[in-house]
DNA sequence: ATCGATAGTAGGAAAATCTTTTGCTTGCAA
DNA sequence: TTGCAAGCAAAAGATTTTCCTACTATCGAT
């Protein structure tokens, strides 16, 4: 089986560049990884049809818009049934205080990051998960004092 | 003190469309909040300004880039000095493959996610990291098995 | 093997289209 | 009546499309 992008130095090129800042013209793109505008423009719109670029987005300040508080909520579950799998996963996207929400393997089944603006909504927000999810063993919660460092681009 | 930017509801309306899809056009927008092009671009660089918005940017398929594995790295700490913080802080900023990097309360005084393409390439930053961070007095490493969620849309 | 034809890939220039930005005007509310 | 916020229209700028060229690899016939 042969990927359907195998991307070459300039693509990860134009990538970098983009992951960082969106909001750079063609031009100044194509000046950079050293093309005029209409391959570049090329490249990137077929890595969007190759679904390599997912979506295109702003990314806000937490705190200017008042939801300061990330936790971390490690959840142990005692139903791994499928049918608790998908209560869960539903619930999960139902809730958009949940930014993030991995299965791990090892001692922990799932961890969340949860985004709120303060304890007491952090509290309603762990009552109504409760109340939702059944069989839920251990659910350990843990705030984030500082945010050290938070990024959107991957190492490519 | 009075916060510079005080969002009514049409400014949250535009950041709820712009924080799932930054490449609508200024007419889509207006559209869709009520406005005309004009007072909704305004809005949006009074935003900018104000650093409600810190940046626009595209995100990526880990998978499609080689990078589908993240790994969640809880460190506990045994010297909790001005100068190890500021150690660990410059050496997190140095490494690309650590893409979050939270102070929390508790048990676990910092947790990592950390973005590579396989174990070997996890082993190999593991290495690098122990090296450079002296007095670690524990490190737990959790692979994520499957991201079930994964937003930068903030709730608003 | 060598030649030429052909198809596929990548880049570039220019034109067309669409978006963003600016300047100015209007309406509304304090 | 003064100060915002919105709206309109035109200008400036960016994106997208079209068309063309250059290079490379493949294939068949000689």
């Amino acid at each position: 089986m042969t990927r359907s992008f195998e991307p070459d130095a300039t693509d990860r090129a134009i990538l970098r560049l983009i992951q960082r800042d969106a909001a750079l013209s063609l031009a100044e793109i194509a000046k950079e990884v050293g093309l005029t505008p209409t391959p570049c423009w090329k490249r990137i719109r077929k890595m969007e049809q190759d679904g390599v670029i997912t979506e295109r987005v702003v990314i806000l300040d937490p705190e200017k818009v008042g939801l300061g508080v990330s936790v971390f909520v490690a959840i142990e579950t005692g139903d791994h049934s499928a049918a608790w799998i998908e209560t869960f996963a539903s619930t999960v996207a139902k809730m958009p205080e949940i930014v993030e929400c991995w299965r791990l393997g090892g001692d922990v089944d799932y961890l969340l990051r949860v985004v709120v603006s303060d304890m007491t909504a952090f509290d309603g927000f762990y009552r109504r998960l409760t109340a939702q999810v059944p069989s839920l063993r251990k659910v350990t919660s843990r705030f984030a004092m500082e945010r050290v460092k938070s990024t959107t681009a991957l190492p490519i």
